[in-house]
DNA sequence: TCTGGGGTCCTAGGACCC
DNA sequence: TCTGGGGTCCTAGGACCC
């Protein structure tokens, strides 16, 4: 029988906390949070702050007595930084495999073939200390023969301090004392719907579940449930993808610092957010056909509600921003009421093709060789001096609906994008 | 007063075709 | 009164992930 690749899975512990810290040696032993868009809830923590008892993912405004009590740092969450340092992580676990598998900003699983099951231990400790000597985060890795295994390995060497971040599954005694430890909403690929499921059937850990019978479990869990079973029992069948696939839809939303009414702030928004969707686009040489619009009031206020979203057909496929804002502001018009007070707006972009392949329509009455220059000009001025650097006047100059980010921290590692002043309206 | 954003995969069911 | 069988494509909705 053919032996399986042991694989990694290397995690960045507390990663946004972590990234904020690097920066800033005051902060170390201090606790952080960090901040989602529009500092709306907390989706990052430092030790000290779990300890103190602060849940992830809770409401700011619920937590923001301990936080003032314990003098807490608290940060907005500033992806530029975050991507910038996880790159560098990426790069840096090159080093010890020719295949890695970027799963999340934060997460790699690392292929380790060759490497003998005795060194394997010895291999990661490597890896954790390159990782926090070169760029300065604590990294967590779990080794298994499967994904599902290593990511419940990296739970539990991340759980227990006298594993000091690092276990490997790997013909190891105590695997089966390792799964009945992991409550099976823990397991990877099993959410909280799942997990009622399974208790009714009194499961209740990774063990019980990598017991169950294959047909039960396919049809309650679908063909995904029946590859967590297999492979907690060892048997990979989660394929690796080494190069990042095409997006096959692009969403771009945000929900507004305060609420929104008019339609031509929404429309504001909306065009901002389709400037966003269809840069990411370009990125990945795409074009589209369809793109989306979709609003919604605060579902959690005791406010009149409405939601609802429309999608447009685009006669030919494209990439240019200004014909992808056309048509989403027409289906704005199309599902905009006035009166309501809306939380929250956005695009998503499907249909999505190759660029190169795109065929030329008889019916096309634009002129696509100057489009075509105009957004290469954009796209470049924006990577060089920072994005949003020009943009088109439907975005709007003022964006009063724009979201908050009263605690960002600088930009450490990127130069421009804190630059004050901004070049606007070159563009319509 | 204040509750994120961006993705993927799978299935069921309807429309349509021969 | 009788009312097939098999295939494809598309969409909506539900589950999950970080």
């Amino acid at each position: 029988m053919k032996k399986n690749v042991p694989i990694a899975i290397v995690d960045c512990n507390n990663f946004y906390a972590s990234c904020e810290r690097i920066f800033n040696p005051k902060l170390i032993g201090k606790p952080i949070v960090v901040l989602s868009n529009n500092d709306g809830i907390i989706v990052a923590l430092s030790n000290e702050a779990k300890q103190l008892g602060i849940k992830n993912f809770s409401p700011l405004f619920k937590v923001n007595d301990i936080l003032k009590k314990y003098d807490v740092a608290v940060f907005s969450s500033n992806y530029t930084l975050y991507g910038d340092i996880s790159h560098r992580i990426m790069i840096s676990l090159e080093q010890f495999s020719p295949e890695i598998e970027v799963y999340s900003i934060d997460e790699a699983f690392v292929y380790l073939d060759g490497i003998h099951n005795k060194d394997l231990f010895s291999y990661a400790q490597e890896m954790q200390k390159t990782i926090k000597k070169w760029i300065g985060i604590p990294v967590s890795i779990g080794i298994a023969e499967t994904k599902t295994l290593a990511k419940l390995a990296n739970r539990r060497a991340k759980k227990n301090q006298e594993y000091k971040g690092i276990l490997n599954l790997i013909n190891n005694v105590e695997i089966e004392s390792h799964l009945k430890l992991t409550n099976v909403t823990d397991v990877w690929g099993v959410g909280r719907q799942y997990t009622k499921l399974l208790n009714c059937h009194n499961i209740y850990n990774a063990y019980d579940l990598s017991k169950v019978n294959h047909n039960w479990i396919k049809k309650k869990m679908t063909v995904q449930g029946l590859r967590t079973v297999m492979e907690l029992n060892g048997f990979p069948c989660i394929e690796g993808e080494f190069i990042p696939p095409d997006k096959k839809g692009i969403i771009s939303s945000r929900s507004f610092s305060n609420y929104v009414s008019e339609k031509n702030e929404l429309s504001e928004a909306i065009a901002t957010y389709t400037s966003r969707a269809a840069e990411k686009l370009r990125m990945q040489k795409s074009v589209a056909n369809m793109i989306s619009v979709f609003l919604r009031t605060n579902p959690y206020k005791n406010t009149p509600q409405y939601h609802n979203g429309c999608q447009v057909m685009l006669p030919v496929a494209t990439d240019f921003t200004n014909e992808l804002i056309d048509y989403a502001l027409k289906g704005l018009e199309q599902i905009y009421k006035p009166n309501y007070l809306y939380q929250k707006v956005g695009v998503m972009i499907t249909g999505i093709l190759p660029k190169n392949i795109l065929q030329n329509s008889l019916f096309d009455n634009i002129d696509r060789e100057k489009n075509q220059k105009l957004v290469d000009a954009i796209d470049k001025i924006n990577l060089e001096y920072g994005s949003d650097t020009i943009y088109f006047a439907s975005s709007g100059v003022q964006k009063k609906w724009q979201m908050k980010r009263d605690f960002k921290s600088p930009q450490y590692t990127t130069r421009w994008e804190d630059i004050p002043y901004v070049i606007s309206n070159l563009v319509d």
